[in-house]
DNA sequence: TGACTTCTCAGTCATTCTGTCTTACTATGC
DNA sequence: GCATAGTAAGACAGAATGACTGAGAAGTCA
């Protein structure tokens, strides 16, 4: 049976936090940013992850100069959206719906947090159909 | 740099599932389940996920009987959450706020399901303190 | 009792993943 | 031409994961 990769891995992960806060940037100021001190080593592993982000099109190159900057290509927040898409399927026979409950329900919210919930949900209202969600066995 | 080791993997998921649905069954009952006819092979595969699945404290054993029968000690919604707080941690600072609104935005939900999440939110309303985001150990 | 079956237990094993590192090669500046 | 810094390519170890083997305990039943 073959074992399904992680998408992102916690060491890619940290690169493209540091992409996503700073914007784009060369290898050797990731280097840096992650290690403090870069050594050849270091610096080799930041490119090997920028190397796979790239295969996985999370991450684009600028050859233009003559040194390569790299640039986050996927948003945070769809990468959110595709873990929770994983949690729903792995879990909820891709229903959304546990999703949001076991949100809403266990953990814990401001105020201002439910004020945003209940306009999202409102605005959500119109455009969306009514499809049935389909229950899970 | 150690890497965080999945909490449950895929095939031990694949088990979870069995005893979540069928409640407590014994190794057997369980291969026949997963691979139609059970080979011995197949029914060491299922024993050593159940061994790991137990070490991970998801399942319980029970050896009154001759033949060991195992449950789950986990339930569904528990592990859910556990993921989600994961991409909340991974992804968010530990904040749930853009697991919500990434549900709520860009997710398909009928109207059942929103008349059942403005329950849910002032349901909760009473009972939750106001701010309180705290950070995770 | 003894043959037979079924289970538990305790490993091994091959792959793959993942983070790290080395080495060779290229381009640039002086 | 030399030194410096970057890129490219791949090796590497350790761990995770799913699959498998074999020994021995325990129950069944003629």
């Amino acid at each position: 049976m073959a074992r399904t990769p992680q998408d992102i891995t916690d060491a890619e992960l940290d690169v493209l936090q540091l992409l996503w806060k700073h914007g784009p940037l060369p290898i050797r100021r990731l280097t840096d940013l992650l290690y403090g001190d870069s050594k050849t080593s270091q610096y080799a592993t930041v490119q090997k992850l920028l190397e796979r982000l790239e295969s996985k099109e999370c991450v684009a190159r600028n050859r233009t100069a003559n040194v390569h900057v790299f640039s986050a290509t996927i948003e945070r927040d769809e990468l959110v959206g595709r873990r929770l898409r994983a949690v729903a399927e792995d879990l909820c026979d891709g229903s959304w719906t546990p999703l949001l409950t076991n949100l809403v329900q266990t953990k814990k919210f401001s105020e201002q947090d439910r004020r945003m919930l209940r306009h999202l949900i409102d605005d959500h209202e119109a455009g969306t159909p009514k499809k049935d969600r389909r229950e899970r066995k």
